[in-house]
This record gives structure tokens, sequence and C-alpha cells, in this order.
DNA sequence: TTCGGTAGTTCAGAAAATACGAACATATGA
DNA sequence: TCATATGTTCGTATTTTCTGAACTACCGAA
């Protein structure tokens, strides 16, 4: 099992970005993150119980929120304690998560 | 030669917008286009000049572009004259293509 | 009205990215 | 030590993206 690997903040890019948050399960995790401050295991997401997603799967969407910046994750004992790193983004590219988040509020109240 | 498709400003989704964003040269036509108000052919940007890229993959650029509603395309005589559909994606999504384009810039800023 | 050039699209095969089951790794508690 | 829980990795199937070649549509000149 290798090592987790996360960008340090200056080498965070916006397509990275972009791509991660591109698709719904991520943006629904990140988001759920975002709401909920302290660390969360991978699993415990209701965006993530709501959809049964493989594990597999599941994984890799972290692996891509991760290597985006986006997100921090450290493993403490059998789980992994995730946490956003929006302080950084946002303070390195203001605005830019905000407007996103937003958008998919939106979207999802328009088909409520 | 079929039809372009473009969807209504209410079927446009914000992981289409992200998606198509999140590739540099898209993301590239689309902020040259914005700062460049009136409707340009496609192979006019000088994002696309730069490079060199392959027609059959700038039609295809263009067609994501479209298709995720960011612009809009019209044939003109022999060429395409493309517009940015900036205001209608502002208003259903406020702040999102700004936080984005300025992202773009902030980025492209630290690399000159 | 035909010919030549220009701008872009479509098609088809190659290449790259993504999804996910199965096997594996790591920590915990009985 | 063993059973269980959380998550990772690997291999392969599926999907998406890229791009050269052929094609379409339009224009202007002869």
């Amino acid at each position: 099992m290798r090592p987790l690997t996360h960008p340090s903040i200056e080498n965070v890019r916006v397509e990275a970005i972009l791509h991660a948050l591109s698709d719904p399960v991520r943006a629904a995790i990140y988001a759920e993150m975002q709401s909920d401050g302290c660390p969360q295991s991978c699993s415990s997401f209701a965006s993530v119980r709501a959809r049964e997603i493989p594990k597999s799967t599941l994984s890799q969407h972290f692996r891509v929120l991760r290597e985006a910046g986006l997100i921090h994750s450290e493993r403490q004992g059998v789980e992994m304690r995730n946490t956003s790193r929006y302080a950084e983004v946002e303070q390195r590219f203001p605005g830019l998560i905000c407007g996103i988040l937003n958008a998919y509020r939106q979207q999802a109240d328009e088909n409520a």
C-alpha cells in the first residue's frame, strides 16, 4: 500500500479541480464534507450510501479528490479521515469552489 | 451534416460545464471568446493557433463547449460564428464562470 | 456552371481514462 | 490468533477522447 499523496497548494491546478468536481458523485461527497466540518470516513457519506457505489470505485473517487488537492486523507486506525482543504484552495483560487458548490446546490433545488 | 444542437438554458448542467472547462484548450478558447465580444470562427483563436490542434479535434472541442451550453455556434457562409452564452449561464449559475475564469487567469499569471 | 480553395464535420480505428469484481493490506476487538 | 471492517490495488471490460482521412457546404473566379 503506497503512501497517500497530497499536492502542495501551489501545485494545485484549476483543471484538476474542475475535472474532479465534474463528476456528480465526487461533487456530492465534497459538498457534504464541506458542510460537515469534522473528518469523515469514506463510506460514511450519505451521498455514497444513497447510490450503491462499489468500494473500488469509491476509492478511486477519493483519490481523484485528493490528488486534485481538494481534500486531505489520513489513515486513522481502520478507516480514513477525510477533510476538505477548502481554506487553502479558496485562498489560492478565490470564489472558485463557492461558485461551483452554489451551482450544484441551485441545480439540486430545481429538481426538488 | 446534422444540425447543431444547443441546450436550452434550463437544461444546462453544472457537471457538463465543469467537464467542458476542465480541458485547458477549451478553457482557453472560451476565455478568449469571453474577452473578445464579437463572434469568431473556430480557427481564429490565438489559443488554437499557438498549439497545433488538428481540426477534427478542434471540431470536437467546440461541440463539447456547445453542448455544455457555454457557447452558441451558427454557420455563417463558410465559417462558424461562435459567441459566448455567458449572460444566460451567469444568470442561471451566478459566479460560476467568473470563478473559473479568474482561477485560470491566476494560474496563468503564476507561470508568467 | 464548373472548378479550386476554405472552414468545418463525420467516421473509424487507436489510445487513454474510467468502472468494478476479486484479491490483498491493515487495523481492531474478541 | 482469528474474524471482521475499511479501504487499496490489480486486471480487464467498457467508455471516452484523439486524430487522420474522407466528406459536406459554401464562396469566388474563370
